[in-house]
DNA sequence: AATAACAAGATTGTCGACAATCCATCAAGA
DNA sequence: TCTTGATGGATTGTCGACAATCTTGTTATT
């Protein structure tokens, strides 16, 4: 997931410090290296990334617009422990604007990424049966196939949007309770139907698609989450 | 719109320099007093609200997550400006968004709310006859009837998602070009008609409503920026 | 005249030190 | 024993100074 890490790295090389911290702290937090609700002590992060509190202060400000960590005056940051309620507010966030994503791929998307999506899609696919469809596809995978989409759309600030705070609490997510999608060969399936509708440029069932799948995700969270009292919407 | 400049400020007394002055450029940026496109030199600010520039580069931190400036690293931040193609696309984000917020409002809406926001647009209603309908009601009274659907939708990410960068872009957006929305008195309607949806718990028609709302500012944005190539998209 | 290299100035990035605030421990009293 | 208050320690917030980088204006060369 080289993307995500590179919109706020700001492409390349790294320039200060505190950007190249931040990216660092963003793969920690994401990954679990700092657990959610861990107190984040500016002087001992700052000795650990050999840095001084500045720059660190900087970083700190960056990640709480990104939504992972929280931050009180004079107490200091933690870093964020999403609710499962919270975490299925931003599914449903995602149904919205990723089927939106995704029906403007249909109208935007290049045969040229196409067909390198479709490749990534065989890759996955091999990746799945190597290795029992566990480790790379659930955590990253999935979600690059997502971001290309988003990507395609060509709207810009939409990109901005699901790239630059919501899927990073998505991953996090992901590492956090190991999840565990289900059944990756199923979600693969519905990720090459919905490639399908793109090339076909049918925009309205790429739409459609798209939120059935996330929707069946956030379902599958919610099941997980709160087992007892299952909720009857639709 | 004092809730929204309260939600960067967290609530109350502002406790922190980098806080404060945040809120501060905020409302500085959006009602144009610093110039899209304008470079922010930090020795200037700093001295203008009389902080040093640690505390400054923070609050510029938190401006780069709203999207309210572009910072390039040796170089400096700038205030953004947007394109128009840039504007359309938050309104595309806005239609989605808030379409799925009109929906949850209707579920979710307690009927004092309701009556609060009914009240408010009351008072909507007399300022647009006293003054002819200008300046209080587009700019910010407009927003204000979405910020509290937003918020009666009880997802707080999705009100952190709308009110914490998508909101400050629009309203900057109205204090540029001053616009103007056309006919107040018909927008004003249009509330009217979201809110008995929602009052009726009639999720899918306050759905409708609210993307058709706002479907049709985008058309008019579309149209001023753009008067040559309109496009027939539905 | 136009371009390229250079130099001076200014601006951004980084650091260490000091001040203000909070937190935890402990003591005293009810 | 429990509550309340104070005190010491640690952490966060703020500042001014220094280093690194960029920008601009000038000069020299083609």
């Amino acid at each position: 997931m080289a993307e995500i890490i590179e919109l706020t790295e700001s492409s390349a090389e790294v320039r200060t410090l505190a950007d190249r911290v931040s990216g660092q702290l963003i793969t920690a937090i994401v990954r679990g290296d700092i657990p959610p609700g861990q107190k984040i002590s500016e002087p001992e992060l700052a000795r650990t990334y050999g840095i001084s509190r500045g720059p660190l202060r900087e970083a700190i400000r960056q990640l709480e617009g990104l939504r992972l960590v929280v931050r009180i005056p004079h107490v200091g940051a933690r870093v964020v422990s999403l609710t499962p309620e919270e975490l299925v507010e931003i599914y449903r966030i995602r149904e919205a604007l990723e089927g939106m994503a995704c029906r403007l791929a249909a109208e935007n998307m290049s045969t040229a990424e196409i067909n390198s999506l479709r490749e990534l899609l065989y890759q996955h696919e091999r990746n799945i049966q190597e290795i029992d469809g566990r480790a790379y596809f659930q955590k990253e995978g999935d979600l690059d196939f997502h971001y290309r989409i988003v990507q395609s759309s060509k709207n810009t600030k939409l990109f901005e949007l699901l790239g630059g705070e919501l899927y990073h609490l998505v991953r996090m997510y992901r590492y956090q309770f190991s999840v565990s999608k289900s059944r990756p060969q199923r979600a693969l399936k519905e990720h090459h139907r919905i490639l399908d509708a793109i090339e076909e440029r049918d925009g309205e069932l790429a739409e459609l698609l798209m939120r059935r799948h996330i929707g069946r995700a956030r379902r599958n969270i919610e099941e997980r989450l709160n087992p007892t009292n299952k909720e009857e919407r639709e």
